[in-house]
DNA sequence: TATTGTTATACTCTATAACTATA
DNA sequence: TATAGTTATAGAGTATAACAATA
């Protein structure tokens, strides 16, 4: 039963947002179902890949970029802390600062974690050819990085 | 204060995954701001614009074609309806199926919305020249819409 | 004054199951 | 039996405002 067997061609809507809208769609649901098994979500791993990343990001940094509310991130480290991913450390330099690390099972799950990714994103794109999602990526890197921001 | 600004580089995250959403994210914000002032938001915007395509598509077909679960866009027809914008009508060919359409002021309000949308993926995609667009778009289309769905 | 993290709140979106009427 | 639409509900995601500690 495809789409078009609906009675909807594939042309109907055009727009290139609502085309990211649909792709997002597609490849967040092949996340998610990817990390389920390591108890993260997309937005956890997205949280620890950036604290087991080495930059000892602040919660702040993580919520710029990630495009969260702050207040979002207190909820997302709080779960990972739970989970014995991450802890939070002062920061020497600005004592409201803290910043989110990896513990050692932190590494490990992360490890895990991109590997699961990696597949579901040979699972999403595997009609593109390397060049084509390499071409892909760049064009995704400058809408998702606007020069401004 | 960019994002670099806040210690984290543009490249600490590359899973073609998460610059899916992260672009998404960005593309959605200025959609959802451009379509505010005519009383949509993105979704009901995707069901007016099938709505008034003349294709005549039933609920399901729109819930598979914007991958929303059927319920959903019970409520997304009923705002629309309670709006004015569009209306059920029975299938003669299929009691049990109900077509989605737009009323004259729908595809009024569609005409309108297709412009500022037009507006909100120029101020979007600003940076990508138009055959990049192309490219994105062609390359966008071909994740959304995978070879088995 | 401004910023970091936090709490609280409300709203939107998503996912699931169950029901009815039709097929 | 299966499908289209519907209802209900719970959980996840998003947005906003306010506060204490610190800069």
């Amino acid at each position: 039963m495809t789409d078009v067997a609906q009675g909807l061609g594939e042309d109907t809507l055009t727009d290139i947002n609502f085309l990211l809208a649909r792709a997002n769609a597609v490849a967040g649901a092949a996340s998610a179902r990817a990390l389920a098994p390591l108890g993260l979500r997309v937005r956890s791993y997205a949280v620890l890949a950036l604290a087991a990343g080495g930059s000892r990001p602040s919660q702040r940094s993580i919520a710029s970029y990630l495009r969260l509310d702050p207040s979002q991130v207190v909820s997302l480290v709080d779960g990972l802390q739970d989970q014995g991913l991450v802890l939070r450390e002062p920061d020497p330099g600005d004592r409201r600062t803290k910043v989110v690390v990896a513990t050692r099972r932190g590494r490990e799950v992360h490890r895990r974690a991109v590997e699961v990714i990696r597949g579901a994103e040979d699972e999403v794109h595997a009609d593109l050819a390397p060049d084509e999602r390499a071409q892909l990526s760049s064009l995704l890197h400058r809408v998702a990085f606007p020069a401004g921001e």
